[in-house]
DNA sequence: CAAGGAAAATGAAGATGGTTCAAAATTCGG
DNA sequence: CCGAATTTTGAACCATCTTCATTTTCCTTG
C-alpha cells in the first residue's frame, strides 16, 4: 500500500511549491501585497488547495518563518561541531547569524512580522509548536558552546546560568536584526556596516564575561581575520564571496 | 480670530481620546481584535472623523507608538541629566529602558508590530517622520552620555564610533524586549527575570568596552543597590512600588 | 474494465472589516 | 438670522480572507 504515502510526499512537496512561490512573490512586491488567491493562481491551483496545507495567512507565513528557522539552525550546528576554542566557536555563532542573513535578507522582515502577537496568535497551535521545535536546537547549540567554555577552564559562570548568558548573545544578535530593518532608524544614526559592528559588540561582550582568550578591541584586523576564518573553515560552501 | 485655534486644540484632544481608547481597546482584547469601527463607536464618534484623524488603521498603530515613544524619551532626557559617574549613567539608560516596558506592558507588543515592515509602509509618510523625530532625541541622550564617559577619561573608543557603541547597547535591550514578548521563546528556555538579566548584561558590555569603574561581575548586590539609587535619584515619581 | 465510492480539488459565494464620500448637521462671520 | 464654509456622519463600497457545496480525480473491487 504505497499509495498513501505517494499521496503525503506529494502533499509535502506541494506545500514546498507554495512556500517557495510565497517568498518569491513576497520578494517581488513586499510583505504587504501578498495575496493568498494570487499565490494560490501563480502555483496553478485554487485557493481551497491551498488551504489545506495552511489554516489561514498567518499560518502560511509562520510556516515560511519556520522553515528558515531550519536552516539557519544548520548553520549553528556547523559551527557546534567546529574543533576549535571555545570563544572563537561562540563568535562564529554572531558570524554564522550575519551570514545566514546576508543570505536570506527577506527573512528577518517575515519572521519579525510573523512573531508579532497578532499574527502569531493568528496561526494554527500546530504551526506554532513547529516553530518552537525547530528553534530549540538553536538554543542547544548555543548553550553546548557555553557549557564546553566552562569545562575547559576559558570561562567563569560567577552565578549566571548558562541560558542567561546565552540571552544576552542572542538578544545583541536579535536586537542588532531588528535595528537594521527598521527603516529609517540606522540610516539616521550613522552607522554604516550593522553586521561588522555586530561582531565587534559580541566581542566586547565575550569580554566582558571574562571568555578567554581575551579579544583585542583595538585590534580591528585580528577580528576580519578570524572572521575570513571561519568562513573558510565552517561555511566555505556558503559565502564563495566576500 | 481665537477660533481657529480653539478647533486646532480640540482637534488635538479628540486625537488623544482616541488614542487613549484605543490603547484601553488593545489592553481589553488585544491587538489583533482591534476594529476601527469599535473604536469610533467606543468614542462616540463616527468611523469617517476617526479617519479624520488616522489616514489608516496603521496610521493609528504607529501614533500610538510614536506617542509612548514620547515618555520613553522622557525617561531618558532625565537619565541624560542626572549628576554622577559616567557609567552609572549609561547603565541608569538601562534601567530606564526596564521601567519604561514594565509601565507599558503593551508597547512594545505595539511598537513591534507598527515598525514592521507591513505596518510601518501603510502608515502615513508623515507619521512616519513624527516617529523618527520623536526618537532622536533617544539617541543624541545616549550619545551624549558616551561623550562625557570620553571626556571624563572613563571610556575610551579606540576606533569605535559614538553611534556605534550606543547601537550596541540599543541592540542588547531592544534585542531583550523582543525576545520577551516572543511567546513561547524565553519561557522555554528558562530565563526568569528577563529584565534582571538584561540589567546584568548591560553591566558586562560595559566592561567589555572598558568603561571605569569596571563592575563587579560577582556582586549582585551592588548591582541592585545602584538600581534602586537609579530608582530613587532619578525616577522616584515613577516607581514607587518595587 | 466498469462501477462505486472515497478523497481531493475547485472557485463562487459568504463573511469580515477597512475605507470612502455624498448628504446632513453644525459653526461662524457678517 | 442668513448662507457659506467646515465638520460630522454612517451607509455603501470594496478588497481579501475563508468556507463549503459541487465537481473531478483516483483507487479499489467485483
Amino acid at each position: 500500500m504505497g499509495t498513501k504515502e505517494r499521496r503525503q510526499r506529494q502533499f509535502a512537496e506541494r506545500e514546498q511549491l507554495f512556500l517557495e512561490h510565497a517568498r518569491e512573490l513576497i520578494r517581488e512586491s513586499g510583505l504587504l501585497n501578498l495575496q493568498m488567491s494570487r499565490l494560490a493562481e501563480k502555483c496553478e491551483y485554487a485557493v481551497g488547495t491551498l488551504y489545506q496545507h495552511f489554516a489561514s495567512k498567518e499560518d502560511l507565513l509562520l510556516a515560511l518563518t519556520t522553515a528558515q528557522a531550519q536552516e539557519h539552525t544548520e548553520l549553528f550546528r556547523r559551527v557546534a561541531e567546529w574543533k576549535t576554542l571555545s570563544r572563537e566557536r561562540m563568535f562564529a555563532i554572531g558570524v554564522a547569524d550575519k551570514i545566514f542573513v546576508q543570505r536570506n535578507p527577506d527573512h528577518f522582515r517575515i519572521s519579525q512580522y510573523a512573531l508579532c502577537e497578532v499574527v502569531w496568535r493568528a496561526a494554527s497551535p500546530d504551526r506554532r509548536e513547529d516553530f518552537l521545535a525547530v528553534c530549540q536546537p538553536i538554543g542547544r547549540c548555543v548553550a553546548s558552546i557555553v557549557e564546553d567554555g566552562v569545562r575547559d577552564g576559558d570561562l567563569e559562570l560567577n552565578g549566571v546560568t548558562v541560558q542567561e548568558l546565552c540571552t544576552g548573545l542572542w538578544a545583541l544578535c536579535n536586537g542588532t536584526h531588528n535595528l537594521v530593518h527598521t527603516e529609517g532608524v540606522l540610516e539616521d544614526f550613522a552607522v554604516r556596516d550593522a553586521y561588522r559592528v555586530m561582531c565587534q559588540h559580541i566581542q566586547v561582550m565575550l569580554n566582558g564575561f571574562g571568555w578567554k582568550p581575551l579579544a583585542d578591541p583595538t585590534d580591528t584586523q585580528a577580528m576580519h581575520r578570524l572572521i575570513q576564518r571561519i568562513k573558510n573553515e565552517v561555511f566555505h560552501d556558503f559565502c564563495c564571496e566576500n
